[in-house]
DNA sequence: AAACAGACCAACCGCAACTAT
DNA sequence: GATAGTTGCGGTTGGTCTGTT
């Protein structure tokens, strides 16, 4: 099996020997290796490519006598012995950008790698999966809020693909922007939504039962969801940059394999990013901090913003929109929109709530509480995104974390989308 | 120390798209 | 246009390592 294991040719003449009696084997079924690759069987394919080049993986068997496939020798290359390839633990730059890049693409793992030079589409699919299905395990959505929000963005942007917002995102172009064909942003505007929102709900507060007709999901109470995002706005983001512990709550990866982080998390790569309007402080990255009066009418804005184009695309008459300023210099009474706890007894203006219920709902759908929860079913090796085979992922289709595998685990009795519900972001890695 | 479970990784398989003839 | 060959991609499987009981 192994005879040429180690014969490495040298030179062309026995190049041509190896060809001859490759093709000499030819005439009776050439027994294929299978399964690792051995150093030897590395060093001659590497020589391969060095003397003629990628491609044409075919030939490689009868040129150099590898006996692999050409498929086995291009994965080979592909993944391991080409220049260039990244090794080790992703970093938790990369590991944003994946969920970014999942976020928008699903399971299009190739495209993904493209937008992380010498990282693979394997390594990046192994990497999700294993991640998913802790997180599935542990209850999570799929995504981290942020994401989440981002796709709610996305969505809105099938339905309005006018709207500035899928303006900006289609010729927000650059190099990794390139090959966006739909109207859907490419990740670089999905990590700038995200500077962009993290501002945002940090003042949203829980908003009244739900009435949007348009959600794809069925209406749902949003009391949870009000006790999330009252967490949202008062801790730190999972995501955050600042969070000592975000490690531990996204992006988790075996710690024992992670380096030790130098410093604090950067959220995204700069250098593939724009740069986001630098927070006036720790709370514009949700730091928990105290926002500024700056900061809180950018917020305001944003969200009035958002809140109007969302009433364009739900077609209902536009809202009041009087978002009352946040108080400021009080980070913690950062609550714009007041009612009581149980987010029902005090009704702001009805519309502009019906909207944050929209946001909300687009953003973390639920389960209806009041039914059982269904056993989990078995966990979809590839993934929690159900496959969608098309390049152009409808985000119609898209979970957002809740409706998925791991969902009948979210809808457990004692995972709930509340206090708890966000700190198991934080602790992820307790729980697993 | 042994057994077990989970995480990680490498590789294979099947399918679809693409290209050359 | 039909066909065969090639390439790329995504899903899946199995082995190894590591941590826990």
């Amino acid at each position: 099996m192994e005879k040429n294991a180690g014969a490495v040719p040298t030179s062309p003449d026995e190049e041509k020997r190896a060809a001859a009696a490759a093709e000499e084997e030819e005439a009776a079924p050439v027994a294929l290796k299978k399964g690792p690759w051995t150093a030897a069987e590395d060093a001659m394919l590497m020589e391969h490519v060095r003397r003629h080049g990628e491609g044409n993986w075919n030939a490689v068997q009868k040129m150099s006598g590898l006996l692999r496939c050409g498929k086995s020798c291009r994965l080979r290359w592909t993944n391991h012995l080409r220049p260039n390839l990244k090794k080790g633990s992703f970093s938790p730059d990369e590991e944003v950008l994946i969920d970014q890049l999942h976020a928008q693409l699903g399971n299009k793992w190739a495209r993904m790698a493209a937008h992380l030079p010498g990282r693979t589409d394997n390594e990046i699919k192994n990497y999700w999966n294993t991640r998913t299905k802790r997180r599935q395990r542990a209850g999570l959505p799929v995504y981290p809020p942020e994401v989440q929000l981002q796709l709610a963005l996305a969505k809105r942007c099938r339905y309005d693909d006018l709207s500035p917002l899928s303006e900006t995102t289609l010729d927000s172009g650059g190099s990794s922007a390139a090959g966006y064909t739909s109207a859907r942003p490419a990740p670089l505007d999905l990590a700038r939504q995200l500077a962009i929102t993290n501002q945002t709900v940090q003042f949203l507060s829980p908003p009244p039962p739900f009435s949007a007709p348009s959600s794809p999901w069925t209406a749902k109470p949003f009391a949870r969801n009000a006790h999330y995002f009252h967490q949202f706005a008062a801790r730190s983001s999972p995501v955050s940059p600042s969070t000592p512990d975000l490690a531990l709550g996204y992006g988790v990866r075996d710690q024992s394999r992670l380096p030790p982080s130098p410093g604090p998390r950067v959220e995204l790569p700069s250098n593939q990013f724009v740069q986001a309007p630098p927070p006036p402080s720790s709370a514009a990255t949700g730091g928990g901090g105290g926002g500024l009066p700056e900061c809180h009418q950018n917020a305001t804005a944003s969200l009035e913003k958002m809140l109007r184009e969302l009433h364009e695309v739900i077609k209902v008459d536009p809202p009041p929109a009087q978002l009352v300023p946040a108080n400021n210099g009080d980070a913690e009474q950062q609550p714009v929109l007041q009612e009581g706890h149980d987010g029902r007894e005090n009704k702001p203006d009805g519309e502009l709530k019906d909207d944050i219920d929209t946001l909300f709902d687009l953003m973390i759908p639920q389960y209806n509480q009041s039914e059982p929860a269904p056993p989990a079913p078995a966990p979809n090796h590839s993934g929690s995104i159900s496959q969608q085979s098309s390049d152009d992922q409808d985000l119609s289709n898209v979970d957002l974390g809740v409706d998925l595998p791991a969902a009948g685990a979210v809808s457990s009795p004692d995972q709930e989308w509340s206090l708890d519900g966000f700190c198991q972001w934080s602790n992820v890695s307790r729980i697993c």
